[in-house]
DNA sequence: CTGAAAGCGCTTACAG
DNA sequence: CTGAAAGCGCTTACAG
């Protein structure tokens, strides 16, 4: 097994002082070509400096910590995945931290030390009031995904013009009734505000087409065993030409199911609107208003990364606005 | 902001040597009253080791990683919930570690210094040989659950006795046709060994009883999208009462969503059991084969702890019996 | 631009 | 059992 290669050993073998090592991993001013030597050494004795020593001594520690709520959709999953594979491009590593319990939203709150490992913490889909509070003390630059803060960088959809766009292809079909199936949300370390955005969005232009959308056509879907299948059946038999908003793809994916062995076809039969974009859409034939789930994890990101390495940078808000997909439901 | 509180000055308080309260920390020998007087003194300052420190003076991390496939199953989110509570009991923290992409296994194979950080690791349902390779050699104890390797401790389910369970509770209906709902897994770092053991119990006993199980029988689903809902459709309208084996109570649900829309009752009109006992199974009513998921999680944080205080105690193989919950489908 | 030195907060032999 | 000291691998003023 190879002798661990530390500062040091880079040291000598470019025949400079540590400092000067340190200097050029961590950004310091150094000649160009004692830089270049050094970071051949480096790259031929394959160093990695050592995390623990670099915080110890009250560095950089080269993470990010990505928070997010218990979510067993692929949204999440996509969403670090991009993140990761950025922040890796940087030579930064992911702090993975779920919030699965009070218990881990707790120590998160009061162990000082673990916020401590990172240089930046990003909050993804979490309602930032209700379990950090208004304005969560960190120390670390705070940057927030689908929701908003005056203090932080946000990155967020513009959900309601979604929302809109989905009403639009809907009303396309001139259809006799509208429904939507939205996400019944329980749990506090869960937000849904995106979700209740996008509905108005499809509510107002609803409206201004002369349809009042009525609140009991909201079919109320569990985000992890879905919408109840009885009554997607019975808008499905009962309505004709029904026109279907499901807020979620999960849950377009559930009507298009109930549908095939209905007989029923989409396009035709009912129109069905999905959000997201997930990868069965597209061989589903879901017609769908799509957000950018890997960008906005690559802009985390680099948000992230722009905000350590200048803490006074202007407070920045990205707002991404979702695509129509046409495919066959609408 | 308070000062942060280190263990030079716990030991002046406590009139010792840093030593000493290393030692009580460690639990080096230390008299009974100094211990219990530089404890009381850590409790009054609340003071927290600095893990860092701590790794780069190389002993231990009080962490364990939690290494996991991308899923998007309640079971995961459980099992990690049980073992991070009990590790927390101990004042240990749990890295989590998904393997969401190449990238990240990539890593963990090549980055020395990731794995560092622990003083042990968990592997949970994936398949070891085809992503860390026969013998990985981890410089941390390893522990595997849902997968049996001599060298190390492992967790598992009898998962073929779960499948005997279920055929047998289906048997009693005695009826015309058996089917199964099987996972179609192409993710090479998820493990589906355990499924397919849950099969051939279940097959077994029904070839005891007399039905030679086809092979055609099995529907095949999507982990994610779950299965093609037409196959659950023809099963349940063409065939009299037609028994199922859900392979996990995901596929179930659908099977009962299903069937609620076409007015079969379960436990008359056909028969289901599934696996896992979900959250929502209870309220579902659906029969189905228990695994002792929190226990599991548990059982690993304790043998993750007591193979760190003791690197030479003998391995330890679990073996958990599920048990069968009768409800109504069956 | 660059080297030598102090210090980050711990652990672990080493003497007693 | 216990204290003083060395060392873990870095970073960051401090002088030059």
């Amino acid at each position: 097994m190879a002798k661990k290669v530390t500062i040091r050993d880079i040291a000598q073998q470019a025949c400079v002082g540590v400092g000067t090592v340190s200097r050029v991993l961590n950004g310091g001013s150094v000649s160009k070509e004692t830089r270049e030597r050094v970071l051949k050494v480096i790259n031929e004795l394959g160093y990695r400096p050592n995390p623990h020593a670099r915080m110890l001594a009250g560095g950089k520690t080269n993470r990010v910590m990505f928070i997010f709520p218990e979510m067993r959709n692929e949204f999440h999953w996509r969403l670090l995945k991009s993140f990761d594979l950025t922040l890796d491009g940087y030579d930064y590593q992911t702090v993975v931290y779920p919030l699965i319990s009070d218990n881990r939203l707790k120590k998160l709150r009061s162990d000082k030390q673990l916020l401590k490992e990172v240089d930046a913490v990003v909050v993804a889909t979490v309602p930032l009031d209700t379990t950090f509070g208004k304005r969560p003390d960190f120390a670390q630059p705070l940057i927030l995904i689908e929701w908003v803060h005056e203090d932080y960088d946000c990155i967020n959809v513009d959900n309601e013009y979604g929302g809109r766009k989905a009403a639009e292809l809907l009303l396309e079909h001139q259809p006799n009734e509208f429904f939507a199936i939205q996400s019944y949300e329980t749990n506090p370390m869960i937000a849904d505000k995106h979700l209740w955005e996008r509905f108005n969005g499809f509510k107002k232009v609803l409206l201004e087409a002369g349809y009042d959308f009525p609140d009991d056509h909201i079919i109320y879907a569990d985000l992890f065993t879905g919408p109840p299948h009885d009554k997607v059946f019975e808008i499905l038999t009962k309505y004709d030409r029904p026109a279907i908003f499901a807020l979620t793809d999960n849950y377009a994916l559930i009507v298009l199911q109930i549908a095939s062995t209905l007989g029923k076809k989409p396009g035709k039969d009912f129109f069905l609107v999905g959000f997201d974009d997930q990868y069965w859409a597209r061989e589903g034939g879901l017609t769908t208003i799509k957000q950018p789930v890997e960008e906005i994890g690559a802009k985390a990101a680099e948000i992230a990364l722009k905000r350590i390495r200048n803490p006074d940078a202007p407070i920045e808000h990205v707002k991404f606005v979702p695509t129509v997909v046409r495919r066959l439901t609408a």
